[in-house]
DNA sequence: GAGGGGCGCGCC
DNA sequence: AAACGGCGCGCCCCTC
């Protein structure tokens, strides 16, 4: 891919903007109205308003001339407005327009201006005020839009003045363009103009806006001397940063946006029932709650009483000295009675006790108190307990059914978010808009599942809500094991070796390696004891094996012993224990055990979890947490430490850059990210990289999909033939290391299949360090099931479904 | 009534 | 010296 010709975007630089009918639920791509172009002519910004058809040939021509950059905002959606227009008219633009994408021939000045802001640091923010970005005109928050673009470039609030008719265009179809009125003629004119304006200052052929960048007392870039009454804003034709990743980022962009159009689909039988079972619960836990006063009568959380019991269950006493124990104080603003924040609406003396706190801040000096799960649980105090494990699907009832209810009448579409500080992609919410398909719980609560069981049907979770229509399935591939591989090819290139890695090549089990070390034993013994189920040491090896893994992923970041821990408690697996406290909730009742994963039990044998606790680790205080536990974690992290030699010298590596340089340049894409701390620049090395693999897998499967490519990797099974992509098969979303996507049923092995190669293949140019250990696994499925695993059938890849709980086939085992 | 900060929690 | 990260969203609480 080569990057687009940026010093003469004036010379064949075209922005192109398209109107078209509302954005409508399942029509992604609605019908174009008009549309803009904006060039340079003679040194000056010529706009027109171009009519349907004009609008067309303008993209059709500009596609079609192998020097032309075609420039936008959110280019993604105009090109698929055309492209439906022309698959219209029988023409099928898909060719064309990939082809400029991979040419580089695409700008969109969102994307560049995001890349800028995550050299800079400040991905998200107004750098002038360091606050989040919003809209000059409606001061609403948002993203880099035009008009946000057009301020932060250029300084200019002016963008987007005639939008009046910006929802509108449907009702102008049928009126001759003559007769429109001048605004709705403006508008879209000034959109192309200011886009291509922004373009232009972005790449510095023409002066924009930005911070002054001071070295030796001047402004490298506009000159002006450091003195106290300097101009804020600096003023130069400096180009934006990371213009050189530009090109691929804007083709991710399509991508995605392509199978976001499609949306998903969910089954309105399965939301009733999962909704039907979560409401189920909430209401009988209710009068309790409410008796208890946690909740108030309308279901609502009285957050004062929440946290006053939880700090008389951490043992505080005593009267705050500022609201005198009433929990409430006169605002200073308003003289209306609000929650005290020095006693974080308690009432009580939080100096007294150890009381779980969040980190201090402005409004709250001392932090408040904390309510997660993890702190009922721990409180020991059985109302407490029993209001963590209510709460336990409440996320379920009030985020993610009304989010799959969007897609019961319709599929439901996304929008994707690219590209984020890491480099990975999000999805942005909204109405008829799912935002939190990356997010979706992969199992619910023990009671939920128990309740949906007692009611029969087949749903057994959030995920298997969603549908593929009839005759496809779903296919989901992902990297195995994607960000060891990504951290060992990282420590390559740091410090020029990584141990971790040599044993990735030679298919070890990097886990159970880990393990091994921390048992004293060597591999072969691990890896023996690990497939012997009847050795008496194997449940003992299984958990050695367990705990080194989330080890292995959690200390790669640089994170400490008691994060660690902590981390385990919170979201591990429970820890079943006879002489245990009960904090178990088995959906039926509280059994013996712990909630969360305990080190100390697991790997060191102990009798019980929390004997000696500790509220201060490292000079840093925390939640009351077992002092045993810690010990154990510690010991792993050293183990991990000796496993992997690579790993000190990589953390401080990363440490010292972070404190001397402040900016890093991520592997193989060269996109530089500036202001990450220590820890978010160790994972921001691997997670960055392990989603570019992705991106760049996803931009070529999305290109077999829509368009004939004969595959040309003689490694390939599919080599010199038409790619088995093409036209059964579409992608649908992205999950950092997944590929989400739906074909026709009876092609559905040699499409996962196809799907695998490409993702391998990308991995492998990546980390070619490690290319024995690139790999990645297909499934199919006929629900999103997340517990779904590949089948083979005969050779053949085929659908999961929950019945299935061997890696084959149910018919072939019988 | 809107919006913004703080928090907690879902995912990888 | 010591430190996992970045996301989106709903709720509560407060302000305007």
């Amino acid at each position: 891919m080569h990057a687009a010709r940026l010093d003469t975007l004036h010379l064949y630089g075209s922005a192109l903007d398209t109107e078209t009918h509302r954005i409508q639920p399942g029509v992604p791509a609605p019908p174009l109205v008009v549309g803009s172009c904006a060039e340079v002519v003679d040194g000056a910004i010529a706009g027109t308003l171009l009519e349907r058809e004009t609008t067309i040939r303008a993209f059709v021509m500009a596609l079609d001339d192998p020097q032309r950059v075609i420039i936008g905002a959110n280019i993604a959606y105009d090109m698929l407005v055309i492209a439906v227009e022309l698959a219209r008219r029988g023409i099928d633009a898909m060719p064309a327009i990939f082809a400029a994408y991979q040419q580089g021939r695409v700008y969109d000045i969102q994307v560049a201006e995001a890349l800028h802001a995550i050299a800079e640091g400040h991905l998200g923010k107004d750098p002038r005020t360091s606050k989040q970005l919003k809209d000059p005109i409606t001061g609403k928050m948002g993203r880099y839009s035009l008009s946000i673009c057009t301020d932060l470039v250029l300084g200019r609030i002016d963008a987007k003045r005639n939008d009046r008719w910006r929802q509108s265009y449907a009702l102008l179809e049928h009126v001759p363009i003559a007769e429109w009125p001048e605004d709705a003629r403006t508008y879209p004119v000034d959109d192309a103009r200011n886009t291509l304006e922004v373009a232009l200052a972005q790449c510095g052929l023409m002066p924009n806006v930005g911070l002054h960048r001071w070295r030796d007392g001047r402004c490298l870039q506009c000159g002006t001397p450091m003195t106290h009454d300097a101009p804020v804003v600096c003023v130069s034709r400096w180009r934006r940063r990371n213009l050189h990743t530009l090109a691929d980022e804007v083709y991710t962009s399509w991508a995605l946006h392509l199978g976001a159009s499609w949306g998903l689909r969910t089954d309105a039988a399965s939301v009733d029932a999962l909704e039907a079972a979560a409401r189920a619960g909430r209401e009988a836990n209710m009068p309790d709650l409410v008796r208890l006063g946690y909740l108030r009568a309308d279901g609502s959380e009285n957050g004062a009483v929440v946290k006053r019991a939880v700090a008389l269950a951490y043992g505080c006493s005593g009267v705050c000295g500022v609201c005198g124990g009433t929990q409430k104080v006169p605002s200073p603003k308003s003289g209306n009675p609000i929650n005290c924040s020095e006693c974080s609406a308690t009432g009580l003396n939080l100096d007294s006790a150890p009381v779980p706190r969040t980190d201090p801040s402005t409004k709250f000096p001392k932090g408040q108190v904390q309510t997660g799960r993890d702190i009922l649980t721990e409180s020991g105090d059985e109302d407490l307990m029993f209001y963590g494990y209510a709460q336990e699907d409440d996320k379920i009832l009030d985020t993610y059914c009304p989010d799959l209810r969007k897609g019961c009448a319709q599929p439901v579409n996304l929008r994707p978010n690219n590209p984020l500080e890491t480099g990975r992609v999000s999805y942005t919410g909204g109405e008829l808009v799912l935002g939190t398909v990356q997010l979706l719980p992969r199992q619910v609560s023990a009671r939920l599942l128990a309740e949906l069981k007692r009611r029969g049907g087949h749903v057994i979770g959030v995920r298997d809500c969603i549908v593929p229509d009839p005759g496809w399935l779903f296919y989901s591939n992902d990297f195995s094991g994607g960000e060891l591989v990504t951290f060992a090819e990282s420590c390559v290139l740091r410090v020029g070796f990584s141990e971790l890695g040599k044993a990735l090549n030679l298919g070890l089990d990097a886990h159970a390696a880990l393990g091994a070390t921390m048992l004293g034993w060597p591999m072969e013994k691990m890896a023996a004891v690990l497939k012997d189920k009847a050795h008496p040491e194997h449940k003992r090896a299984k958990n050695f094996r367990q705990c080194a893994k989330w080890g292995n992923f959690g200390f790669m970041g640089g994170m400490g012993e008691l994060k660690f821990t902590l981390t385990q408690r919170r979201q591990g697996a429970d820890t079943p224990h006879p002489s245990g406290p009960s904090q178990v909730w088995d959906g039926e009742a509280f059994v013996a055990g712990y909630r969360g994963m305990r080190l100390c039990i697991l790997v060191d044998g102990a009798d019980a979890c929390g004997k000696v606790k500790v509220t201060e680790y490292k000079r840093q205080s925390c939640p009351p947490t077992c002092k045993a536990c810690i010990d154990v974690a510690k010991r792993i992290r050293e183990s991990w430490l000796r496993q992997w030699p690579e790993a000190k010298p990589y953390l401080e590596w990363h440490s010292n850059n972070a404190d001397t340089i402040g900016e890093v340049v991520q592997h193989y894409s060269n996109r530089i990210r500036g202001g990450a701390r220590f820890c978010a620049e160790s994972n921001g090395d691997f997670q960055g990289l392990l989603a570019d693999v992705a991106k760049r897998a996803q931009c070529r499967v999305s290109l077999e999909q829509y368009v004939r490519v004969i595959v040309d990797d003689p490694t390939s099974r599919y080599y010199g033939q038409l790619s088995p992509l093409y036209g059964v098969s579409r992608s649908i979303f992205f999950a950092h290391d997944e590929l989400f996507g739906v074909t026709h049923e009876d092609v559905g092995h040699d499409v996962s299949c196809r799907v695998n190669e490409i993702m391998v293949e990308e991995f492998r140019k990546a980390c070619p360090n490690h290319a024995p250990a690139c790999k990645a696994e297909p499934t199919l499925m006929g629900r999103w099931w997340k517990a779904a695993e590949p089948v083979w059938h005969r050779g053949r890849l085929a659908a999961w479904s929950p019945s299935h709980n061997q890696k084959t086939c149910q018919e072939c085992r019988a």
